[in-house]
DNA sequence: TGAAATTATTTTCCAAGTCAAATATTTTAC
DNA sequence: GTAAAATATTTGACTTGGAAAATAATTTCA
């Protein structure tokens, strides 16, 4: 093939955004059950990992930017799954905790997602998808 | 690996949105420059590649919801890029053309886009590509 | 034919995101 | 020690997105 007879659904942002997509939809959908958006998810998986993580270490795992993870955030505590605590060393700073509703919740969702990660292995066999995981790694 | 072992940045979903975030935003930043949203390229290529496109055709193609997409084209109207003209067979149906403004933006846009396809030629190479936009391509 | 059902698109209302500015705290450098 | 610079988070104004309803046209079929 050469350099411009490419259609442009094969540019890898097109491809990307497609399964993108796609997966989010009907992760959505499955989370929809929960009432709970997969940001939301990622959050609270985010928390439960790792330890006393600030809303700016948080922003970058959990993929979202720091002013929508603060209104993010305002709702979750309303909703009770989390909490805001001023960091002891450093009092810009602000370190959020998971409730115990929030784990319990995250424990009943991530039943969900496993479960929607075995029907990917009706797509793709585990190589393909560590071959998978692996190059999309390499480009973030 | 044992089934639950596996840290949740392993999910598919969360690789696949960090690697989406990640090259969508050095898109974004490239097209930023010629005061666009990477949205409206993918309309402007749809439309330069496939013939009398109707909104709902396009929404599916360009990966934007009905909604989205009506609000993104009067927006695209405005600035002069494409243009509306309803469906001569059904009058329910809307046809989208490119303007020549429209089109002579686009193949400008290209150029980036390509340029920055380039670059990822550094960090993947060819095979692992095209085993990359397959595996994509099943997500779908 | 023509009333009812279906389909394509847009609109409305509301929820959520962005960018830039504001606030609060800490660090740096005189 | 303190003024200036840097950093972390939130807020505010504005834009965009989504779900469901509204609108408009076409198709179905009794």
């Amino acid at each position: 093939m050469t350099a411009r007879q490419k259609h442009f659904e094969q540019h890898l942002s097109y491809v990307l955004a497609a399964a993108h997509r796609s997966v989010s939809q009907s992760l959505t959908e499955r989370l929809k059950k929960h009432g709970i958006k997969i940001e939301a998810w990622r959050v609270m998986e985010c928390l439960d990992a790792g330890d006393r993580l600030t809303m700016g270490e948080l922003a970058k795992r959990a993929l979202v930017n720091p002013p929508a993870l603060s209104k993010l955030v305002d709702r979750m505590v309303l909703d009770g799954l989390v909490h805001r605590k001023v960091a002891d060393e450093d009092h810009r700073q602000v370190n959020l905790l998971l409730t115990s509703l929030g784990r319990m919740r995250m424990l009943q969702i991530r039943e969900e997602v496993d479960d929607q990660d075995e029907t990917l292995s009706d797509i793709l066999d585990s190589a393909s998808l560590d071959l998978l995981r692996d190059a999309l790694a390499k480009l973030c």
